[in-house]
Order: structure tokens, then C-alpha cells, then sequence
DNA sequence: GCCCGGCTTTTACATTTGTTAGTCAATACT
DNA sequence: AGTATTGACTAACAAATGTAAAAGCCGGGC
């Protein structure tokens, strides 16, 4: 519950009231594997998930069974707010590491945004923000060359986990196969592995397969073409920092 | 507001007094040039904008130039029920051929949402649709083939004009462009047209710059691996029905 | 300590897609 | 009519990325 109140907070400010609210959704955390799905293209669910630990996607699949990441959820991110709208769901969540998630049902999300409008404001925005991560991945999908792309990604990993207290100096946990970078950037898995090993090659990051390593923050950001402005971290109150300027390139 | 009216009505019956209500939004229509801006990168709107007329884009730029389309609106479309949360636009919205536009502001829609609970929840349905399309083009652009990435677009505009009148037989007005086409897809306009040609070889469409005809929309269908769930077009009351059964293909 | 299986890494090669640059037809401008 | 402009199309070539298959690595069970 910590890892979402204090992700609100980069947003707005909560009185210890809501802050009791929020905490008082944990029910008992489910464990779910590695790579097993948590809910499934056309399923109707009946509450949301919140991911308390590891990783999990969001994905679809082609029916001949290409795979597309779409996303990826850290601790304290909520799965799918927008279930109570749509009957059946347009894609799949997996646990991509092993997670812990709480499932939190309708009625008691509606009871407590209905009492505190503060939260539903501050759900409303981390939707937002979900959505405004996609474009980004669009246009990462769409124009950036495969290096840029997973720098990008590694500098959103890095923002992400530090909003949620995830990274230790440079260095964030980070369990995944060069074949779920695939995933995630539309990659074949060999050229993920070029890539990775050129990023390495130039001093970039350092990646093992259970830790990423930030070696320089300012040149990952430079050479990604990364400005955190689509996070909206700043919006509420101004916490986190950027690393280092965005320089334009040209007009 | 015909068009709106129209679009929504998939998704929810209305009372005469809300389509009244929905309808005396009209203000004046403005119409914006070809090519032009409607919201940038960084502005803070004060209200939304609903199509009216023409296409329009969501698109956002790498500092360097590389630019991408990520996603278009029609008449019917509103572009952004979302910034009411969020304070800076982290991209822009731009007349893709000539549009018109009705502003509405912020007051106005809080006044109808808050009256006509009805009509929150279709606005709402509207917004979500558009989050799953914008997953559907990640999954394109990650997986999807150029042919077949073209080729979905294609079938996602004869779907969506259809909903609000714009087709004929099998022909769309599709005022574009082939670096348009690019923008949006992600690829270059020489490779751009040399799918093209190849679609029309195949005898699946034609395309002119200004109509689109789908000459066998099973077949573009089949080929495109197009399937119109995403469009979540049927959930209120069962319409809009698929031109053909979808067959998968493997496991 | 040894074998197995899951990943990563490498290699060689095929394919797709991008680049640059030039032609052509239609249209708009003067 | 003559000229610029714009967008479609071609061509030749370069670069990026994918494919298939094999080799190496490493930790876990036995």
C-alpha cells in the first residue's frame, strides 16, 4: 500500500485521513507466478488489481501468436480502473516476475472515491499518466532506432522504480530475459542482444538479467532522447528531479 | 453533433432530453486549415474539442524532427476529455485536412456530465475505446508487418468511418497523404508506397490519395490479422456487425 | 561432481526497410 | 502559356533488423 500512497502523492497532498483510506484496501496479498496470466483477454473482471511487488505487463497477441508487451506495472501501480466501463477486456495482464497483487473490488473502490473525491482525482491521474506512458511507447515504436528504444525504456524503468523507492544509487532490480525486452520493444531477441551489448560497449548501463545498472544517467538520457516530462511527476508538488537538461537537436 | 450522438448510441440508449442536451452543445464550428495545430505540446487547454468535419491527429515529436501519428479522430470524435486532470498537453492535436472544431469548455461539460450521469459514462466509454485503439497500434507497430500494419490501419478507418455515416459502398473519403500514412504507421513514404502497391496488386484496395476503397474487406480483414473487438463497438446495444468471422490462424 | 535445461551469445545469412536522388504528372501561380 | 510546387512513383544502394542454428554458460537437481 506504501509503494501506491506515496506514487499519489507525487500528485497531491492527502490528509492522514485519505492516507488511512488507502491503507485500509489491503487485503491479504495473492501470489502469482512467474509468467502466469492474472487476467485474460476477454474477461470480465470483477475488481482491479494493485501489484504490491515484482513486475507485471500488460499484452496482446496475434492469433498466430506474435506478442506485443504494452506495458509494464511496478509496485504500486493499479492494474485496470477502467474495467467498470468496458465489459470485456481488450487484452492481458501477466505476472512477468513473481507478484504480489491485492485485489481490491468495485464496490469498495466506488465507496471510497465516492467519500473522497481527492483519491478518485488522484486514481484518475495515475490512468492518465498510464496513458500518456503508451503514447510515449508509440512514438518510441514508431521513431526511435532499437538502441533508442531500450535506453528509453531503461530510463523509464529508472524513473518508475525511484518514484516507488525501488533504486539503490544507480541500480534497480530488474529480473526480466533479454526475450521479454523483445517483447516489450518489438525486438527479435538477437538484436536485443546487440543492442544491450553496444549499450554496454559504450559505457551506458550494465544489465544482467536480475539487476540494471545506470552507469550515466545524463548520457543514457541523451542518447535515449528521454525527457520524463510524460510522466507528470512534477504536477502536484515538485519532487522528483530531472537528471540532467534535454538538449534539442535541431528544429 | 449528429455524429457524436451517433457514435455514442453504440455504446448506450438515450432519453430525448439527454440527446437535447448533448446536442445543445453546438456552439459555432471552427474550421482549422490543413496541416495546422489545434493544441501543442505543453499547452493547458481550458476545454475540449469535438470533430465536427475532417480528420485530425494526436501526434508527438522526437527534439530532432522524427515525428509520429498516434492516433486520429473523425467527426464525432472528442480530443480531450483528459485534460481536466492533467496540466500540461504531452503532445499535440493538429488538422490533418481541413476541420472543424466546436470548443467546449470545461464548465459546460462538468454542467451536462453532472446532470446526465448517462452521459459521463458514454464520454468515458469514448475515452477507453480510444486507449484500446491506441493499445491495438502498439501491438501493430511492434508485430504487425508494414503490409500488415497499412493494411489494419486501413480496415480501422473503414470501421470507424462507418460508424458515423462516412462510407459508401466500400469507399472513404481519405484526404491524406502518403508521408501521412507514414507518419502514422511508422514507416518511410517510399516504403510506404511500395506496400501500396503491393496492397492494390493483391486486389485488396485502392487508394488515390483522396478515397479509399475497400475492394474485398474480408480479405484485407483476413490479411491485416484485423479484428474489431477493440473497438469495443458492440457492447451497448449490438449494431455494427463484422464483415467476416475471424479465423486463427495457429495456437 | 555431473548432467540438464534455460538463457545468453555468436555466426552467417536473408529480408525488410530506409536513404538519396531523380523523374513524372497534376495543379497552382503569374 | 510558362514556371514553380507538390506529391506519387522509381531505382540503386545502404543500413537495420530478423532468422536459424549452434556454441557457451551457469545454476539446480541428483
Amino acid at each position: 500500500m506504501d509503494a501506491l500512497i506515496r506514487k499519489l502523492e507525487h500528485f497531491t497532498q492527502f490528509t492522514d485521513e485519505e492516507r488511512q483510506a488507502l491503507a485500509s484496501l489491503s487485503d491479504l496479498p495473492v501470489v502469482v507466478g512467474p509468467r502466469q496470466d492474472i487476467i485474460r483477454e476477454g474477461d470480465n473482471p470483477t475488481g482491479v488489481n494493485l501489484i504490491v511487488e515484482g513486475y507485471a505487463i500488460r499484452y496482446k497477441a496475434l492469433p498466430d501468436g506474435r506478442r506485443q508487451i504494452l506495458g509494464y506495472f511496478v509496485s504500486g501501480d493499479i492494474c485496470d480502473l477502467r474495467v467498470f466501463v468496458l465489459k470485456r477486456m481488450d487484452h492481458s495482464i501477466a505476472a512477468l516476475t513473481p507478484v504480489a497483487v491485492r485485489v481490491i473490488s468495485e464496490k469498495r473502490i466506488l465507496e471510497m472515491t465516492d467519500r473522497y473525491p481527492r483519491i478518485m482525482r488522484a486514481l484518475w491521474w495515475t490512468t492518465l499518466v498510464e496513458e500518456s506512458i503508451s503514447r510515449e511507447w508509440l512514438l518510441s515504436m514508431g521513431q526511435r532506432t532499437a538502441a533508442e528504444r531500450i535506453a528509453h525504456l531503461f530510463c523509464e524503468i529508472y524513473y518508475r522504480a525511484r518514484i516507488v523507492d525501488l533504486v539503490e544509487g544507480h541500480r534497480v532490480a530488474l529480473p526480466l530475459r533479454q526475450t521479454d525486452l523483445a517483447e516489450m520493444t518489438g525486438l527479435s531477441v538477437v538484436h536485443v542482444n546487440r543492442v544491450l551489448q553496444d549499450l554496454r560497449k559504450q559505457g551506458l548501463i550494465t544489465f544482467d538479467g536480475q539487476v540494471l545498472t545506470i552507469l550515466s544517467p545524463e548520457k543514457l538520457e541523451a542518447f535515449a532522447l528521454f525527457d520524463p516530462l510524460y510522466l507528470h511527476m512534477d504536477e502536484g508538488k515538485g519532487t522528483v528531479t530531472r537528471t540532467a537538461p534535454v538538449t534539442a537537436r535541431a528544429g
